[in-house]
RNA sequence: GGCGGCGUAGCUCAGCGGUAGAGCAGGGGAAUCAUAAUCCCUUGGUCGGCGGUUCAAAUCCGUCCGCCGCUACCA
């Protein structure tokens, strides 16, 4: 089994500022990327912005700024906002930097030596005063017969000269490959529709275009930029030094896991193989999509007025509650509803209630009853053992939901242990023991802390700070906290420092 | 229109051939170590309608009703 691992997010398009659904996908790669360093894997975490483009060309000019000075600021944005998410990204791309444009430079080379690569024209409703080609049925058609674009420019049909790469040809070979390969594509819905998109029948797709400027040039053809699929798919290898085959970074090639949302799919299940096996270059192992929040019910939009900004969300609740909802809330790939009431519920009942009272109340008692050193492991009861065999099965059991992504299926699983550690409590009720059975009070709080410690490992991830800080009040020096320290006890006698409450129960402010 | 999916407790969903499940919400009780945090018990469903296969169907097949996704050049 390689130990290596390279999982990406989508190079966000710099159109705007970021939102919950940029920082919904960061952090799921996060979560994931995290969580192969506690396993021990060699990973590379990859994100970045894309700068190119029409739409960004115009959003400079109309601020009368240089495209340039334009899209720096924007993608700073998206940098501070994936470090305000605790994002551990190992390289931020930007579709600007020289790196980037040679490594395009290089791949379009790949395409054209593979013959799938040809000049031709792209066809297309055109609005002169947009400089802009609109589809059919975004159009309306006046009595006259006139066609306006939706800016209320009117149309006509134009031909525009294009590189086309040759997709129709690349069909049966994609097939191939989602039938030798089935775990390509996730969640199995997903799956379906890229099947059944690929089996109607693929158009050669058009790859760039000479309206604009603000792109990668195309060699050979000044009068050509790159069009946004070849722009922005190669970002993946541009940032692991393309060409340079022999390079530190080119070992992680094919990426393990693209983590993206289902907008997108198909760029990335269908486009970019058929690119990369044209350029003589392995496709992805996986491409995962992840659904869409809707917000109190109701569709993110500007116009409405309620999209989620990520660094208020996390200003007023706390990163980590905030990180845990989100990928709590939803089975990771399917939609979900974004509601304050239900990320407060999450807060106080999962975190506050189940997992940090259980924390607060076994370390409350080490630290008066057991003058705050970890007490030594003793004989394990049944029922001892009933729980901490399933907190020992927790690293094995995560490991198997992370690598097929089902990221809320892994916190219920945890839970389901956290649940079991309250109700353990209960039954041994060790405030009671204190008098009948001191040696035995003691036993029952080792099993605790060995519980919460396994917990609070695999839920690093997820929660990296508050987990960190949960490890420090068990006393796991900073080097016993991967899944393999996990299996080495800790000595008994440790000295624990005193308690503190980890999560907060929220408390709305009366209006 | 074509292809695919979904419809199970008040809510969100799991189960996908063998006496209906979880979490939350509701009701009752216990405990008091703990962030008044916990634990136990419990109410509640003709598993969208109809028909079929089977000794046996949420579970397979057909059909109808209702929702949703995909059906390429904004990213």
């Amino acid at each position: 089994m390689s130990r290596r691992f390279f999982i990406t997010t989508p190079i966000y398009y710099v159109n705007g500022a970021p939102h919950i659904g940029h920082a919904y996908t960061s952090i799921a790669a996060d979560v994931m990327a995290r969580w192969k360093r506690l396993d021990g894997f060699d990973v590379f975490f990859l994100t970045g912005t894309d700068e190119h483009g029409q739409k960004v060309e115009q959003a400079a000019v109309a601020t009368g700024v240089d495209p340039q000075a334009h899209v720096d600021r924007l993608s700073a944005d998206f940098r501070a906002m994936a470090e305000a998410m605790g994002v551990s990204f190992d390289d931020f791309i930007r579709t600007t930097e020289a790196r980037h444009k040679r490594a395009c430079a290089a791949f379009w080379d790949r395409l054209v030596a593979s013959g799938d690569v040809y000049l031709g024209a792209y066809e297309g409703w055109y609005a002169l005063r947009d400089e802009s080609f609109y589809n059919d049925d975004e159009l309306t058609t006046l009595p006259d017969g006139t066609r306006l674009a939706p800016t209320g420019a009117p149309v006509s049909w134009v031909k525009e000269p294009s590189y086309f790469f040759r997709l129709s040809a690349w069909q049966d070979r994609l097939l191939a490959f989602y039938d030798a390969n089935p775990e390509v594509i996730g969640p199995p819905s997903r799956r379906n529709e890229v099947l059944s998109f690929v089996r109607q029948g693929l158009k050669d797709l058009s790859i760039s275009r000479s309206g604009f400027r603000w792109g990668v040039p195309v060699p050979n053809d000044p009068d050509h930029v790159m069009y946004v699929w070849v722009d922005a798919l190669v970002n993946y290898i541009s940032a692991l030094g393309f060409p340079d085959e022999n390079g530190p970074l080119w070992r992680f090639w094919p990426a393990d896991l693209h983590l993206l949302a289902k907008e997108i799919v198909r760029f990335h299940a269908v486009f970019w193989p058929a690119f990369l096996m044209s350029a003589g270059l392995e496709p992805p192992r996986r491409v995962f999509a992840h659904g869409w929040w809707t917000v109190e019910g109701e569709k993110m939009s500007k116009s409405v007025g309620n999209v989620i900004d990520p660094r208020a969300l996390v200003a007023e609740f706390g990163l980590d509650p905030v990180r845990y909802f989100l990928l709590r809330e939803v089975p990771f790939g399917s939609d979900g509803d974004f509601s304050r009431r239900a990320l407060i519920g999450r807060l106080n009942v999962e975190l506050a209630n189940d997992l940090g009272n259980l924390s607060q109340r076994t370390l409350s008692q080490v630290a008066r009853n057991l003058g705050g050193r970890l007490p030594a492991i003793a004989a394990p009861t049944e029922d001892d053992e009933a729980l901490l065999s399933l907190a020992a099965a927790l690293p094995d059991q995560l490991r198997e939901l992370i690598d097929r992504q089902a990221l809320h299926e892994a916190l219920e699983t945890v839970w389901k242990v956290v649940r079991a550690g309250n109700a353990y409590v209960d039954r041994q009720a060790p405030w009671a023991l204190r008098k009948t059975d001191p040696d035995r009070m003691a036993a029952v709080l080792r099993v605790l802390a060995d519980t919460l410690r396994a917990v609070a490992t695999v839920l690093q991830p997820f929660m990296p700070d508050s987990m960190g800080r949960m490890l420090d009040q068990l006393g796991v020096p900073v080097e016993a906290r991967s899944l393999a320290g996990l299996a080495v006890p800790l000595p008994g006698g440790t000295v624990l420092p005193a308690p503190s409450g980890i999560f907060p129960r929220f408390a709305e402010q009366a209006a």
